[in-house]
DNA sequence: TTCAACAGTTCTGAAATCCTGAACTATGGG
DNA sequence: CCCATAGTTCAGGATTTCAGAACTGTTGAA
């Protein structure tokens, strides 16, 4: 196991980011953890949405979300500590986390109107 | 050749929008087309930064681009007029493009700052 | 009308990427 | 020490992307 590689924030690129949170799953996880500050574990989100994930899978959703810049993590005895990193990012690119969590937020607000 | 599609704004997602501008060379593109207002034809692409893109390559970015519905392409005879749809993904997402235009605006500027 | 040039599109196969089950590593507890 | 838990890595098949070649559709000239 190799240790976790998080790019400096100058090596972060858009494409990376759009890249990254094109994928909705990876969109919700982003989501969750910018929502809460931290999230215990990748098994947390062992379901997203109406989808089983494998845990294969979502190592490396989380693996191309650090990437991409967009999330720290840290292990913390057998579990992982996600943070992201909004702060870093949200400097180098305004606005530009908050519009697309918000574009997203908006979205599945219609797509669920009665549930 | 299939007539052009165009989905309504209803059925335009974030994660198709963030998947086409994922690209650099379509956003490159799109950039192009917002910033112009409109731009005439597939040909004007034919190089994008360093890169040659083969013009079977810029048709099916349009494509991308068309069916996220970022943009509007309209045949006149021989050509094509491309333009954006800016205003209605604003209405459904504000703030959405102008924060990834912008982002991609500040990451040129850093790429090459004694070009 | 017929022809050539031009602007894009479609087809197709090769290359790259993504997904995920299975095997593995690391840590903690009993 | 052994097992359970949390996550990673590997390997393969499936999907997506790229780009050359052949095609469609339009315009202008002869």
């Amino acid at each position: 196991m190799r240790p976790l590689f998080h790019p400096s924030i100058e090596d972060v690129s858009v494409e990376a980011i759009l890249h990254a949170l094109s994928d909705p799953v990876r969109a919700a996880i982003f989501a969750q953890v910018a929502g809460q500050g931290c999230v215990q574990g990748c098994t947390t989100f062992s379901r997203v949405g109406e989808r089983d994930i494998p845990k294969s899978s979502l190592s490396q959703h989380f693996k191309v979300l650090r990437d991409a810049g967009l999330i720290h993590s840290e292990r913390h005895g057998v579990e992982m500590r996600n943070t992201t990193r909004c702060g870093e990012v949200d400097a180098r690119f305004p606005g530009l986390l908050a519009a697309i969590l918000n574009a997203y937020a908006d979205n599945k607000a219609c797509d669920t109107p009665q549930a």
